[in-house]
DNA sequence: TCTTCTTACACCTTTGAATCGT
DNA sequence: AACGATTCAAAGGTGTAAGAAG
């Protein structure tokens, strides 16, 4: 193992940094040094990143009866895992893999007449957290080499967790997204972006399976319910026997034993292998079933990969430094059994051809116009800009039908043809962002612009003072599951020492215990300037109802954050505020329907701060396939947030197309000095820009015509764009302003300065993330841990009134390290861990709240 | 009354440390 | 002493059922 021991350096490098340190923050000279100019990075392979569901057959049987995924208190992991492999990664480049989950749409279903039905509008979207696999920085060579498996992600329907689980809404339909970011280390993350949607792997909350037939197939898949199974000790009979036991004598246990008959080891062997075929047959029985549901069926089924553009990569960074040895390694061989035996007969079963989905298509996809225009409008973007490889991955260049609430099926590809009758609800519109994301993405432009949700330090490399060179992220080999030869070597992982990282100023905006980490506090507050947040309730407020809620999350602004280059200054930080703009989410959503849409006018430009930021002077260009200035739009405010981060990364970079340069901050944003708020929030409302990492609710925004679903009583926060919110900048804040985020009033003077006083450091570079808000899915707020910031934390514990929350639209973004992770990162040892041992690998929060 | 969620339970797998053998 | 294989116990992951909460 890679100790800090070993590289002293290292050790609090990159983690501290991110935690708590936007570039600003840290020391000029840091981090400039290693950041290559975004020129170097491109010209890397990026362009050809693909992803593979790799355990895709068992999601498609899942798929077609309706994947329920249980949700907990405690934390639920996912199964079927969600294992992908990764190619046409720059081996010598280190690369961030992120998890999120996004809702599909804004509808909330029920199981009735064995399917699932909406039932009604969403709950008011939850803050966003990120899944930070725990190998995270790695190498291409060592993502390349293995399957990566994000099994230790848990879910969690807890929204006053504070374990930096993925918060998500019981009887609610999401899709997870993988996210590949080049990133030197946690904390710099940048240039280029890659997301992956994979359609099959949507799924719909519960706290209690409801199909029977998932219970089936998840006892008969998962090796942990192997108890379950008919053989099983814990199986019915068994457990019927045991009752009777209690109750009778113990001479009845003999009998029922007897009567049991379980175990017989050949008959399990046999069937457990079996069971896959059998979960088909059911599946294919199932089908039919799914009157709601809807069948998606995606053509090639394959992942979908959204490929990203060519993205220049400026960072050459670390590439040489970095040990190319990698283990490959099993992370779930049992399960890989499971899977296998299982992906066979789903192989038979399914069809691979196409897979239908069993959940219902929301009543909005009706609503909807035409997904397909979304969705091909990624697709076609990507491949002309992205030159996407062939790769079965790409859902890109799947027909959109699949889902037929999406029209945007874009976000959707593989179930581009969905009978009608398929399971799946058509997947609203934001999600589709995402999937348009992955065409959209990444080039250049996405270097610099970091999705919403994954906070992103494109800057980093343009920020030549601050630049974390040092991000040390120390690789403890020994740990590491897998290996990654070269990780370890200190020349792998940058790490940044910062000893000043750990006093970081960031205090959590707020106490993971907030109650409400859904509401995404502060968008009315924290945005008076925008009308719209203030005069609609963001779903995120907790007066409001979320149904109600014209506008999720997406007005509130934010604050991406991020991970700020490592401050020296401890007391001092700065952060770019990123509004999203509503506007967006609003014309989509269906401005119609909730009044609030009348009130969030906002056109992009309007959300959008067209007062171009001097920080953010351009990114690259990044377009949007569609042209279509509303898809732009959601696309803007995320690539404005890119840009923004592109423009002090890298100069270089080919101005947006943006009209609006970078996102202007948001006077009333800078009002609201939020830390969190500070990473940058991709705003944008400017169009042309395209993040990373779209969010799906942009893309919705983008396309609202297309969803002028009626149906919708409440606009779905998903639909808010986050986009819209403006990105800003702050100044760098002391720490006692720290305390003022809770006090929006007092935060207010430092916001303007904020807005713009950040020139060195873009908030991109921490990152942006524009999923925080509920309403802005995809721009998440970074959070930087508390515990790197003890004395602040103490004091902002004690001092931030939970009124704070209201003043900060965006959720600020918390991150925690694995413990088990395969490398060794400090950071485990700089944040505080929530004591649960098991969760393992790391979890942004993008949630208002902090976790700790 | 119905739906949804929480909790306890038993079974099972996974994980890590300890032990043993080479 | 070093290394690998085996064993063991603890921790954690599962779905189920009962009960509580709304």
């Amino acid at each position: 193992m890679l100790g800090v021991e070993m590289y002293p350096s290292l050790a609090l490098g990159p983690q501290r940094r991110s935690d708590c340190c936007y570039r600003d923050e840290a020391p000029a000279h840091v981090l400039a040094p290693r950041l290559p100019p975004a020129a170097e990075t491109s010209g890397t392979p990026q362009n050809q990143v693909r992803m593979e569901l790799e355990n895709a057959a068992m999601w498609k049987q899942f798929s077609t009866v309706g994947t329920e995924m249980i949700v907990t208190k405690k934390g639920r992991r996912m199964f079927p895992q969600l294992r992908v492999k990764l190619s046409g990664l720059n081996p010598s480049l280190r690369y961030i893999l992120l998890l999120d989950i996004v809702p599909v749409d804004s509808s909330r279903y029920r199981f009735q007449d064995s399917s699932w039905q909406v039932v009604g509008g969403a709950e008011a979207r939850l803050p966003d957290r990120v899944f930070i696999h725990p190998d995270s920085p790695a190498t291409g060579e060592h993502w390349q080499n293995r399957t990566i498996s994000f099994h230790r992600a848990k879910l969690t329907n807890n929204t006053l967790d504070a374990q930096g689980y993925i918060i998500l809404h019981s009887l609610h339909r999401y899709q997870p997204r993988v996210h590949v970011i080049e990133a030197r280390d946690v904390l710099m993350w940048g240039r280029a972006q890659h997301s992956f949607i994979f359609p099959e792997t949507q799924f719909i909350t519960v706290t209690a399976y409801q199909n029977s037939k998932i219970t089936e197939l998840k006892i008969n898949s998962n090796p942990f319910a192997k108890g379950f199974r008919e053989n099983g000790m814990n199986c019915k009979k068994q457990r019927e026997a045991r009752l009777k036991r209690k109750v009778t004598s113990g001479q009845e246990e003999s009998l029922d034993i007897e009567s049991c008959d379980p175990c017989d080891s050949t008959e399990l062997l046999p069937q457990s292998v079996e069971i896959p075929s059998s979960a088909l047959s059911m599946i294919n029985t199932a089908l039919p079933m799914t009157d709601s549901g809807f069948h998606t069926e995606v053509p090639s089924l394959p992942d979908q990969t959204v490929s990203d553009r060519p993205l220049v990569l400026g960072q050459a960074f670390l590439s040489s430094e970095i040990p190319s040895s990698m283990e490959s390694q099993q992370q779930t061989a049992s399960e890989n059994n499971v899977n296998n035996t299982l992906m066979d007969g789903s192989g038979q079963m399914m069809g691979l051809s196409g897979y239908s989905s069993a959940f219902p298509t929301p009543q909005l996809s009706s609503s909807l116009p035409q997904s397909s225009s979304i969705y091909s409008v990624v697709s076609s973007t990507q491949s002309s800009d992205l030159e996407l490889p062939p790769s079965s991955t790409t859902y890109t260049s799947m027909p959109p039908s699949d889902y037929p609430g999406l029209n945007t099926s874009t976000t959707m590809p593989s179930s581009t043809t969905s009978p009608p009758g398929s399971s799946y609800p058509p997947i609203s519109p934001h999600l589709l962002p995402s999937s348009s994301y992955h065409a959209l993405l990444p080039t250049d432009q996405s270097q610099d612009n970091l999705s919403p949700h994954t906070p992103t330090n494109p800057p980093f490399q343009s920020i030549p003072p601050s630049s974390c060179q040092g991000s040390g992220l120390m690789i403890d080999p020994g740990r590491n599951q897998v290996d990654d030869g070269g990780l370890g070597s200190n020349a792998t992982t940058p790490a940044v020492q910062n000893p000043n990282q750990t006093a970081f100023p960031f205090p959590p905006v707020q106490s993971s215990n907030d109650p409400d980490p859904s509401s995404p506090p502060c968008q009315s507050l924290s945005f008076p300037p925008v009308p719209q947040c203030n005069s609609i309730p963001t779903p995120s407020d907790p007066n409001t109802t979320p149904t109600a809620f014209p506008f999720p999350p997406t007005a509130q602004s934010t604050p991406n954050s991020i991970m700020t280059a490592s401050n020296p200054n401890p007391t001092l930080f700065s952060f770019h505020h990123i509004q999203q703009n509503p506007s967006l989410s609003l014309s989509t959503s269906g401005p119609a329907h909730t009044p609030a849409a009348g009130s969030f006018p906002v056109s992009q430009s309007s959300s959008i701060p067209t007062v171009p930021n001097p920080v953010y002077p351009t990114t690259g260009s990044f377009f949007f396939p569609s042209t279509n200035v509303s898809h732009q739009g959601p696309m803007q405010s995320v690539s404005n947030v890119l840009h923004a981060t592109a423009a002090y990364a890298v100069p270089s970079f080919p101005a947006p197309k943006h009209s609006a340069p970078a996102p202007l901050p948001n006077p009333a944003h800078t009002s609201y000095p939020h830390p969190l708020q500070s990473l940058t929030l991709p705003s944008s409302s400017s169009i042309h820009s395209v993040p990373a990492i779209p969010n799906t609710t942009q893309i919705q925004s983008a396309f609202p015509q297309s969803f002028p679903n009626p149906s919708f009583p409440h606009i779905p926060a998903q639909m808010a764009n986050p986009t819209q919110i403006p990105s800003q900048t702050f100044p760098p804040i002391q720490s006692s302003q720290l305390l003022s985020q809770f006090n929006p009033a007092s935060t207010h003077p430092q916001c303007p300065s904020s807005s713009n006083a950040y020139p060195a450091v873009a908030p991109s570079e921490i990152g942006s993330f524009s999923q925080l808000n509920s309403a802005a899915p995809y721009l998440p707020d970074v959070v930087l841990h508390p515990s790197l910031l003890p004395s602040l934390d103490s004091s902002l514990s004690s001092s931030a009134p939970p009124s704070l929350y209201n003043p900060f639209p965006s959720y600020s973004l918390r991150l925690c390290q694995d413990p088990r992770s395969s490398l060794h990162l400090p950071i485990r040892h700089i944040y505080r861990q929530p004591q649960h041992a098991h969760a393992q690998g790391s979890y942004f929060d993008l949630g208002a709240r902090a976790v700790f």
